[in-house]
RNA sequence: GGCGCCGUACCCAAGCGGUAAGGGAGAGGUCUGCAAAACCUUUAUGCGGCGGUUCGAUUCCGCCCGGCGCCUCCA
């Protein structure tokens, strides 16, 4: 059985079948960068890396686009959410290209942390701007806009299927019209492909274009970019559902209108994570980064645990209970794995193709849960089952589970026992006479003595293990072990330009 | 007003026509001088309520109750 997907266009699950076979085209809805991503947004890009993971693991060249929205509203509403941050990055960068660049780095520090896969080609909508209005200039020679009050619309009326994806109805469209419908549209669906007049004031960026100075429609970047990278016709783009009804609505609209052809075959969208209040937004509050969650003592990786413990098409309700849970469980895991690796003593983990049967069924089982439309809870299920099972050998497990996590992303291969050898030698040394010193006084049955120096230790810190073999010390859970060493998904952003990124021709970009 | 989603054990969360995955937490046990850690075992005759279809429903249909999202350049 091949994977299934939920396509929002039609509404059902679907048999995958690609364009061109064995390859992927798969365009991912990425942040736009005038403030930090929040824990929500994340979510979403922890569904896309899942998919592009998915993908490969199930045997798929996948050429991965994401694009960094750096043109729209940035010089507006800098000033809400965390305003020290954003005015002290307005104070050390002078242009709101550069204000774009400081959160660009910060949404990709956020990501390697997640363990999120760089995707293939990461591209800047204010370098794609020829792209765009050679895109509109194709709608405007097949007759889809009109100018009107300074700007250029898309006409929706001339697109018949206008809509069709979100079961959008025209003729209904005025029960909707809650907010002041621009003037100077004919429609109150048509959307703004090109803007000479501002509706930011100070709007910083801005390039000339047939219909005058301005700036682009936030639309039509997407379909322009995709198709620059991906083709006239590929076949995935994933987004958020609140997308839907509008944003990926017009784009199909634009796309199509400009092509005469089919543009996307599957779109995926992810649900939202909410909070007890609802969704998380800048206004309401409760607008939680990565950085809130590490700073309050989780590891990024506990929050990708969380969040694959739901199917990405549900809401996802954001608790600290929640996320202690995951903590939890996703150190018991990491203790497990280290456990399993420490029983190999060096030894390799088994390759796939000599698994025991027991593995081998529940990698099948974990393929199969993939499949269906990416359901890594049930991932995560055969994933405890493999480490968990009665008979299933150290290697076994591991070999099994490290082929999992190639779709999960939890750095389990990566994983390591902190090295004595990190911790100050002369601290070593010190716990190491005093659990000696301990060992003596419990031989002499002095567990006064004894019990004081687990106390002392405790309070250090220092969690002290007795086993038959002997009793061995290790600093307590904040430091132990979690961090795995990201493979490709290094901090190189820091250094690199996104325009780098973003000039990088599909395929050649380095990946993991 | 229009469109859509969800209600499963103490908590999170799968399953979506054939008799309830997984994790956390709790409980019991092994080990221990006692603990901790680790390991093992265990926890829903039940899936918001009421009807209906069916040999059979948590799964399909209807109604009701409760919660949420989108229709605003929000993921």
């Amino acid at each position: 059985m091949g994977l299934r997907l939920y396509n929002t266009l039609g509404r059902s699950l679907q048999e995958f079948e690609p364009i061109q076979p064995g390859k992927v085209g798969f365009y991912g809805c990425g942040p736009t960068v005038y403030n930090y991503a929040h824990i929500g947004n994340m979510r979403m890009y922890v569904f896309e890396d899942t998919l592009a993971r998915a993908l490969r693991y199930l045997g798929y060249e996948v050429t991965h686009v994401m694009n960094i929205t750096d043109v729209g509203h940035l010089s507006g509403d800098a000033d809400s959410g965390e305003d020290k941050m954003v005015k002290s990055a307005q104070e050390r960068h002078k242009s709101v290209l550069e204000i774009a660049r400081y959160y660009t780095d910060a949404f990709f520090a956020d990501e390697a942390k997640l363990n999120i896969l760089r995707p293939d080609v990461v591209c800047n909508a204010t370098e794609h701007v020829d792209d765009m209005i050679s895109l509109i200039r194709r709608l405007e020679a097949n007759g889809y806009t009109y100018f009107s009050g300074g700007n250029l619309y898309f006409d929706v009326s001339k697109f018949p299927s206008y809509g069709e994806m979100a079961g959008l109805k025209l003729d209904e469209l005025k029960a909707g019209a809650r907010i002041e419908v621009d003037a100077n549209k004919r429609n109150p669906y048509d959307f703004v492909l090109w803007f000479t007049k501002s509706k930011f004031e100070d709007q910083a960026l801005q390039w000339d274009s047939p219909w005058g100075r301005g700036y682009p429609g936030w639309h039509v970047e997407c379909s322009a970019m995709s198709m620059k990278y991906l083709g006239e016709q590929f076949d995935i783009h994933a987004g958020g559902i609140d997308h839907v009804a509008i944003h990926h609505t017009n784009e199909i609209a634009q796309s199509e209108g400009a092509t005469g052809k089919k543009w996307v075959n599957y779109w995926l969208h992810g649900e939202f994570l909410v909070l007890d209040k609802g969704k998380m937004s800048k206004s309401a509050g409760g607008f939680l980064t990565l950085k809130t969650l590490t700073d309050a003592g989780y590891e990024a990786l506990d929050y990708r645990y969380f969040l694959l413990g739901a199917h990405y098409r549900s809401q996802l309700q954001f608790s600290y209970d929640g996320l202690d849970s995951a903590r939890a469980s996703r150190r018991s895991l990491v203790e497990r794995v280290l456990a399993l690796r420490e029983k190999l003593h060096g030894g390799e983990p088994t390759p796939l193709a000599t698994l025991c049967p027991a593995a081998k069924a529940r990698l099948v089982a974990f393929k199969a849960a993939i499949e269906d439309d990416l359901s890594t809870p049930r991932a995560l299920a055969e994933l405890w089952g493999v480490l968990k099972e009665q008979g299933v050998s150290a290697a076994d497990a591991l070999g099994a589970a490290f082929d999992m996590d190639r779709v999960l992303g939890l750095g389990l291969e990566s994983l390591a026992r902190e090295a004595q050898a990190a911790v100050d030698p002369a601290l070593a040394a010190e716990l190491d006479a005093l659990v000696a010193e301990r060992a003596v006084a419990k031989k002499a049955k002095d567990y006064k003595r004894a019990d004081a120096i687990r106390d002392e230790l405790k309070a250090r810190g220092v969690i002290l293990e007795d086993s038959p073999a002997g009793t061995s010390w290790k600093l307590a859970p904040s430091v132990a072990g979690a961090t795995p060493s990201v493979a490709g998904a290094t901090p190189s952003v820091t250094g690199a330009t996104p325009s780098v990124a973003g000039a990088t021709p599909p395929g050649s970009a380095p990946r993991a």
